[in-house]
DNA sequence: CGGGTGTTTCCTGCTT
DNA sequence: TAAGCAGGAAACACCC
């Protein structure tokens, strides 16, 4: 529960970075018909705004549990003007609680204080607490990203004869891809107060992969145990064997793997990391959007950040876009997706995929 | 240990 | 020209 608040100011920022002008606004169609269905769960960017201010509330994108006493009587205040509830119905004194002391009441306990607005709140708060796995593995990524970046900062110093120098380095190389204008939402996210410290100093862009992106990775075994001489190493680099390289070296692994999880079962499909993305609007913003929910037809918005997102879930931070489209083309076989022609970045829900209809999505809350 | 599955990585060629 | 798409090939991780 600690990192509780952390992770609502990491989210806080993720959201309010994720508008910022230079960023691609949310789409207006997915925004008005949030805003028209009130079935779905409402993304805290858009319920939670009173819409008529421009600046933001001070409980805008914070979890309920950290709100302090005034952010809880604001967002109650914004329930009572939204749903043109009789305030004077409402005892206030009643509302001398923080955020903490809100989420502990039940439904019933909300209904007597607030009578027929307390179901609504009750509503309310828990579309905004109840996290499901996959979106709470994200919000652990923002938060972990964040305190890497933190470490980073502490020990300006890299112990290069360390053994697990490489990863430091891949870190700072996601770090960096993080804090690039195209991810500003993460690189607030990560850092509320430093952002773009770490810019600046690798050159190294995930976009540019094809053109040795990965093969700057540098296969750590061919670099760690074959001293290349500087022109046998570029005669290597420009004739690649086909196919995946060899990973690292068990003892790197064992290094890498002190952070692994002791069971790491297979985890979810990559179809399903997308679709749960996308039928948590409170999340997907920005990353991928509905094209028709009907259909099942989707489109990646930021289709780096969301490889990134999939490349950290599986603990690669050399996923890109590139190599997650390949795994999405070979889902067209077995018709968990279906091909959307002439339309770059769209996909579609095939017959064999699950579990985004909207009465699925309905079934399964 | 081998086979199956689901990616991951790299590649060439094509399209937008 | 860059980005994205298509799909072959091979490696890899995990499960049974």
């Amino acid at each position: 529960m600690a990192g509780s608040c952390e992770i609502s100011n990491l989210l806080s920022n993720y959201i309010s970075a994720m508008y910022q002008p230079e960023e691609v606004p949310p789409d207006p169609d997915l925004l008005t018909h949030l805003g028209d269905d009130d079935n779905l769960p409402l993304p805290l960017s858009n319920i939670h705004m009173p819409a008529e201010t421009t600046g933001k509330p001070t409980w805008y994108g914070e979890m309920p549990h950290c709100w302090s006493k005034s952010q809880v009587l604001e967002w109650i205040s914004y329930h009572v003007e939204k749903n043109k509830y009789d305030a004077s119905a409402i005892d206030f004194s009643c509302c001398n609680m923080d955020g903490y002391t809100l989420c502990q009441y039940t439904r019933d306990q909300l209904g007597l204080i607030f009578g027929p607005l307390g179901d609504e709140l009750y509503d309310r708060l828990h579309e905004i607490t109840s996290v499901p796995d996959e979106l709470g593995w994200i919000m652990s990524v923002l938060r972990s990203e964040e305190a890497s970046q933190e470490s980073l900062l502490e020990s300006s110093s890299l112990e290069l004869g360390n053994s697990c120098s490489q990863e430091y380095l891949e870190e700072m190389k996601l770090a960096n891809f993080l804090s690039q204008p195209d991810l500003g939402y993460f690189s607030g996210a990560m850092s509320p107060d430093s952002s773009g410290s770490l810019t600046g100093t690798m050159s190294q862009s995930p976009h540019s992969q094809d053109s040795g992106g990965s093969d700057l990775d540098l296969d750590p075994i061919d670099m760690k145990h074959c001293p290349f001489s500087d022109g046998d190493y570029k005669k290597d680099l420009k004739k690649r064997k086909r196919g995946r390289p060899r990973k690292v070296s068990k003892e790197n692994r064992d290094c890498l793997e002190t952070k692994k999880s002791k069971h790491s079962p297979r985890g979810i499909h990559l179809w399903e990391f997308i679709r749960d993305i996308l039928i948590h609007p409170e999340m997907n913003e920005g990353l991928l959007k509905w094209e028709d929910r009907r259909e099942g037809i989707f489109k990646f918005l930021r289709s780096e950040a969301v490889a990134q997102l999939w490349g950290q879930k599986k603990k690669n931070s050399s996923m890109t876009y590139e190599k997650l489209s390949r795994a999405m083309r070979y889902y067209y076989k077995r018709e968990i997706l279906e091909r959307v022609d002439g339309r770059r970045l769209v996909y579609k829900f095939g017959k064999n995929s699950s579990g985004w209809k909207e009465e699925e999505v309905q079934e399964r809350s």
